[in-house]
Order: structure tokens, then C-alpha cells, then sequence
DNA sequence: TAGCCCGTCTTTGCATACACAGAAGCCCAA
DNA sequence: TTGGGCTTCTGTGTATGCAAAGACGGGCTA
């Protein structure tokens, strides 16, 4: 694997898991030499970064990580509010049934996992939904734009996290637009969509409101 | 002005208007002694044009101009049109009224640019709309990502150019949709940009028949 | 003591050199 | 003639060196 992938992927998951706090500047010297390779190939990843909008440049010199207000989880859900409509309608036109069918099944047993507080494993879950949908959307250009956004959703999984009831009535959301993409009823799946982010908008900023009043 | 910035311009530029056409290989040393600048630079260059889905590598080793199919044409607009109905709600309620009552009456003397053929002159004003647009909405992830929308249709404006009476039509529907925006309208705001996407889309795709018609 | 100016020092941007991998061409043998 | 293996060679990925543009600090002056 290329030096400038591996030292994307690492800032990446650093920035994603919170290891690297908002604020945080990133010096090219002080990074390259933490990861073990040179100059040339981390700017290429912070160029990524920046790109991606995990990073973002201090006045000219220097990079952070950027920042998350609760301004910016209300935008962030208003794109993907857009998106997961527009590819939740495409993909119950596209679909092949039996994969959401399957996936059905899973989401169903899903309170089982959650019983057991196996956050992982419903979060896998949930990738393998996003791949799916990603997949019968048939349109590069909406999966990639969805794509660019994912990051900063995953960031937000840290303010959600832990809420087990959430996670039970997500589940729940989250069979219905399946089933509805299964039966290929468009409407249905985007209604779904929008009704399952406004909740999950709902929770994480009362959850937001919590922490920041406890501080 | 950076090096690198200057690279990124010009070969996107020359994307964009078709000087560089697609399948065309953008070699590194071919590229920067072309532009007059080292490879260092102008990999930075590559790698911006790379996320912004302009080139794609070619099995692993040598990046080319991507080609626009009208499937690309067809997936472009599903996701312009999730996006532009958003911006276009968001605008509505966050407008400033009189900026959008300029624009109105700009839009209303645009038949006279037009009829003296100053496409140029139409263009600019329909940018400065997608910036009044930008602005309006007060959303930085959906101006982002439909920022990184936008080259992809400017590189369709090849195929539409030249058609005076599509244009006097687009004039027409520009001006529904920001007189909905003036009037903080954010349903009618939304339903004119799905008309306009949906009659731009019908002229492109008629055109692009006819033209591979025609070879 | 506060403010400004100058020198130093860090950090970034670019150029260049080197190493390695994949492709193209060639030769030899079947 | 064709296929396989070898060589060469082009192009990419990475490291390093150098220069310039700021940030920082110290000292001087009012």
C-alpha cells in the first residue's frame, strides 16, 4: 500500500475516533515524522483531508481539525436529508428484491444485537445497509456526494452513541425504508428516509443539548 | 499565487472547455513541463482533479480525462436535482428579499442579452444566481457539495451552447424560481427548480440524441 | 511600562534525485 | 509463427534539499 494512502487512512481514523480533537493542528513535520514517512507523501493525505472538510487551513499556514457546532449537525442533516431521499427513491426503482429482502431479515433480529449491546455489530449492519443502497441507486455521482458525507456522520456517532433506545427505534426506522425499497415503492422509502433522519436529527441534538449543559 | 493552484486551474479549465478531451492521458512530466512547473505541484493538481471526478486512473498507472456519457448526463441531474430543491427551500426562508428582487428584474430584461446573442453576458448572470443561491441558504455541506457538481455541467454547456431558445425558456423558469425566493415561497421555490431541471435535462438529452445522431 | 522594529527561526512550497514497479519490446525456442 | 521469458525503459511514488514567507521573541525607544 502507497505511503500517502496508509498516512490518510491513519489521520482519517484519527480524526473520525476523536483521537485527534477539533483544534488540533496538524504540523506536516510533526505528522510525517509520527507516522514514520516523509513530507511528500502526508501533504498529498492532508490535502485529502482537507478536501474531505476534516481539515481545514488556520489563516494561511497551518491545518486543523475542523470543528462540529450544532450549526453544523443541522447542515449536515439538511444534505442528507437531500441525498438519502434522492438515492432511497432511486434505489426502490433499481432494486434487486431478494438483497433487501435479506437485509430485512437482519434488520428484524436486529434488537437482538442490541440486547446484548453490540453496538458493532449493528453498525456493521447499518454499513452493509448503506452498501446496498449505495449499490441500487445505479448513480456514481449521488453515492460519491453521499460518500463525502459519511465522514462527518460517523463523527457524529460519537455525541449519539451508547443510546441504546435510539438504536432500537432506528432499527425499527430502518426496516421500514427497507421493506419499502423491497416492494420498490419509491414514495414510501423517501417518506421513510425523512421521517428516520428527522428523528435521528431529533435525538442527537437533545443529546447535544445534555452534554453541553452538563458541562 | 501557488503552483500547484495555478496547475489546478489551468488544467481544469482545460477540461472544462474541452481542450483537453476525454481519454486524453495527463502524463506528470508531460504535464509540468507543459505548464512549466515541477511534478511535485502538479500532483497536487492530479489528485484535486481526481476528487473531483474530472480524471480517473487508468488501471493503476496513468490518469485520463473522464468521458460523459449521457447515463452521466441522466445520473448528473438526479443528483442536481436533490440538491438545487434543497438549496432552493433553504433560500427561501433565509433570503434577503431585495438581493433576490434584483436578480427578478435582471431576469426579466435577459431576453434582450439573449437576443443580441450575449451568452457570456446570460451565463454571468445565471453564476451570479447560483451565488445569491450559495448564500442564501446559510448551508456550507450542501453549497460544497454542489460546488463540486457544478464543473460537471459546465462541461455540459457544450452540448446545449448555441440553442437561443432553450435559453429564452431557462430565462423564464430562472425567473419563477427566484420571484418564489423573493416571496420566501420555499414549496414553489423548489417545485421551479425541479420544472427547470426537468426541461433543461429533456433539451440536453434531445440534443445529445441528435448529435450522435448525426455522426 | 508599553509599543514598535528588527533579527531569527520555524514552517511551508517547490524542485530534484532516487528507487521500484509495470509495460513494452526483443530474442530464443518450440 | 507464436509463446514464453528476459531485458530495458518509461513513469510513478517517495525522500530530501533549498528557498521564501510568515511567526515569534528580544531589545530598543518613547
Amino acid at each position: 500500500m502507497r505511503a500517502s494512502e496508509r498516512a490518510y487512512a491513519a489521520l482519517r481514523e484519527d480524526i473520525l475516533e476523536w483521537r485527534l480533537e477539533p483544534g488540533t493542528v496538524l504540523g506536516e513535520v510533526e505528522q510525517s515524522e509520527r507516522l514514520g514517512i516523509s513530507r511528500t507523501p502526508l501533504r498529498e493525505a492532508l490535502a485529502r483531508l482537507l478536501s474531505d472538510g476534516l481539515v481545514a487551513a488556520q489563516g494561511g499556514r497551518g491545518l486543523v481539525v475542523t470543528a462540529v457546532s450544532v450549526s453544523d449537525i443541522a447542515q449536515l442533516f439538511e444534505l442528507r436529508q437531500a441525498l438519502e431521499q434522492q438515492i432511497a427513491r432511486q434505489a426502490a426503482q433499481h432494486r434487486d428484491p431478494a438483497v433487501f429482502e435479506t437485509l430485512a431479515a437482519e434488520f428484524r433480529v436486529a434488537p437482538d444485537l442490541l440486547e446484548r449491546s453490540d453496538h458493532a455489530g449493528y453498525y456493521e449492519l447499518v454499513a452493509r445497509f448503506d452498501a446496498a443502497m449505495d449499490a441500487a441507486s445505479a448513480n456514481t455521482y449521488l453515492v460519491t456526494a453521499l460518500r463525502s458525507l459519511r465522514p462527518h456522520l460517523v463523527r457524529l456517532r460519537r455525541i449519539s452513541r451508547d443510546n441504546n433506545s435510539r438504536l432500537r427505534a432506528a432499527a425499527r426506522e430502518h426496516l421500514l425504508i427497507v421493506e419499502a425499497v423491497a416492494a420498490g415503492d419509491s414514495e414510501l422509502a423517501a417518506s421513510a428516509t425523512h421521517v428516520h433522519l428527522h428523528q435521528s436529527l431529533t435525538s442527537i441534538l437533545a443529546t447535544a443539548q445534555m452534554l453541553s449543559t452538563h458541562r
